[in-house]
RNA sequence: CGAGGUGUAGCGCAGUCCGGUUAGCGCAUCUGGUUUGGGACCAGAGGGUCGGGGGUUCGAAUCCCUUCACCUCGACCA
């Protein structure tokens, strides 16, 4: 009873807490509000890496790297821009240490101070964009279609394991059009390719939608996001994309040669997804016994434990699991084989759930003779005795199931948590319920501070769909009583 | 940055109020043995700047000052 989880009824932050911890996903590291993000956990960040990375390519985009740090000056150009991010910048004023006088370690040299400070990347359109204005002269040269994965700095004040760190890792796209509609086009069709992920690969049901004023990304023109509703009730936006008008082209001078041979700024999107995702993925699926995995995700899919009494029956058993493994693997299903002796099957398999493994299956004495292998499922901790003749066949299926399965238990969860109000009264009632609520706002941003001052609730975007009968319809602000166009979609979130 | 809380072995804690043996317990670790179909058992062993610094005292985990870190809740944010 080493690891024991406290239960999301009793606290829920508590619960998440315990679980990156002690599923092995990541901890505190030594400098404050940093995280280490552990090989286990990491294993499924590179999973995501590689399904979203493929993505990019496939919708035409290239990787590149642009520096770490970013002048000072750069920043300011653009104002809305400066705004949003300069309370939360590291800035690097010293590029030397010396030894102590008094012999005790190192410290700043004073001398060695830099002429112009530099800033830690909070994001990269500045120095991009500095960079993209030496590449751009004709509309033959766009558009440019680039990516880069990198760790970024928002000196935050409260930190939370994946979901608000200081340092985190992410991609950020970013890209130069010749016209308003192709740069729009491409910040739409990016935050497809991030729900159709967060569905598909995460099992993550998300609602796509446009932000409003207040909470647009500082120096775009339109903010979309897709927001996902977590099992506590709050909403997480997990992944945003831009559309940055002519605002940083106007800011760092970057123009080019039209079709027409006029000279015009050049259009451009960014859109960005994090460690965050981590965050997310925990926070739909995981329960109280610990993580679920989606298949597509799990660092391996199929954990395989022996259960012996001897080291002869041991062997008898392993070779009979050699040949699963290899049918297994022939079908690209990643498995992992526990023949340790240092733990009893039992703590194996609390230990498997704990970090999510999908599919759990235990081969002992009994199964030797009947030619039977146990399948343990995690998203239902379901249990079967199949025929090892075909199990490969059975498995593969398994997986798919459990995909699918996990997806349909959060998309049913955030049906029954997705609600309208009416009234100011029947809003503030249901937000204390959590879940999304969709309900009539005038537009204004003073009635959006003042419903957020009230509420703690906030907009979190105007949904491009439909979810409930009524939502594109127009209506009166439940506060103010102005004319609405649509209901807009409130929560609480992260 | 505001309010509250916690820092004692790898982890979880007791001891602190009311200063006084060699700082204890559970888990984990290591050794040997028995075990193995849902977190095994017995025997033995190792492991401590009591978060750091300063002070009071014959004597400090314990009292005082100071500092740091982490957690929860607010403000801010992906």
């Amino acid at each position: 009873m080493a690891k024991e989880l406290t239960p999301r009824s009793e606290n829920y932050s508590q619960w998440y807490n315990d679980l990156v911890v002690k599923a092995d996903l990541a901890e505190n590291a030594a400098v404050r509000g940093c995280m280490v993000i552990k090989p286990y956990g990491y294993a499924i960040w590179e999973k995501m890496q590689n399904e979203l990375d493929r993505r990019f390519k496939e919708t035409g985009h290239q990787n590149a790297y642009f520096p770490l740090f970013i002048p000072k000056s750069f920043l300011s150009k653009e104002a809305d821009h400066v705004e949003g991010f300069a309370k939360e910048c590291a800035v690097v004023t010293h590029y030397r240490l010396k030894t102590n006088p008094d012999g005790t370690g190192v410290v700043v040299d004073p001398e060695a101070k830099l002429e112009e400070e530099l800033i830690v990347r909070p994001t990269s359109e500045t120095i991009i964009w500095s960079t993209y204005k030496n590449w751009i002269q004709s509309y033959r040269d766009l558009p440019i279609l680039c990516n880069q994965w990198a760790n970024v700095v928002r000196w935050e004040m409260r930190t939370r394991l994946f979901l608000r760190t200081a340092e985190f890792l992410w991609q950020e796209g970013h890209t130069a059009h010749e016209t308003y509609q192709e740069a729009e086009e491409e910040a739409q069709k990016m935050l497809n390719v991030y729900a159709d992920f967060a569905e598909n690969i995460m099992s993550m049901p998300v609602i796509k939608g446009v932000k409003s004023e207040t909470e647009r990304f500082a120096g775009a023109v339109d903010t979309y996001t897709i927001e996902a509703l977590m099992q506590d009730g709050k909403a997480l936006q997990s992944g945003t994309s831009h559309f940055l008008g002519q605002n940083f082209a106007k800011a760092f001078d970057v123009t080019f040669m039209t079709r027409d041979g006029k000279t015009d700024y050049v259009w451009a999107t960014s859109w960005g997804v994090s460690t965050r995702l981590m965050g997310a993925l925990i926070m739909t699926h995981s329960d109280d016994n610990g993580l679920v995995l989606p298949p597509k995700l799990a660092p391996f899919q199929v954990v395989i434990v022996p259960i012996f009494k001897s080291q002869e029956q041991l062997s008898q058993i392993s070779e009979k699991v050699q040949e699963i493994m290899d049918k297994l693997k022939a079908k690209g299903i990643s498995v992992k084989y526990d023949d340790s002796d240092a733990k009893k099957p039992g703590w194996k398999f609390a230990e498997y759930e704990l970090k999510g493994v999908p599919v759990r299956l235990a081969m002992g004495g009994r199964d030797l003779e009947n030619g039977t292998i146990e399948v343990c499922r995690r998203d239902t901790l379901t249990k079967e005795t199949v025929n090892i003749e075909g199990v490969e066949n059975y498995i593969a299926d398994l997986l798919d199931k459990i995909q699918k399965n996990i997806y349909q238990k959060a998309f049913d969860y955030r049906k029954t948590m997705i609600k309208k109000a009416d009234s100011y009264e029947e809003f503030k009632e249901k937000i204390e319920e959590g879940g999304f609520i969709l309900a009539h706002w005038d537009g204004t941003s003073e009635t959006e501070a003042k419903i957020k001052e009230e509420t703690k609730a906030t907009i979190r975007c105007v949904p491009f769909d439909t979810y409930l009968d009524d939502d594109k319809e127009p209506g009166t602000c439940m506060v103010t009583g102005k004319p609405s166009k649509s209901r807009v979609l409130f929560a609480r979130s992260y």
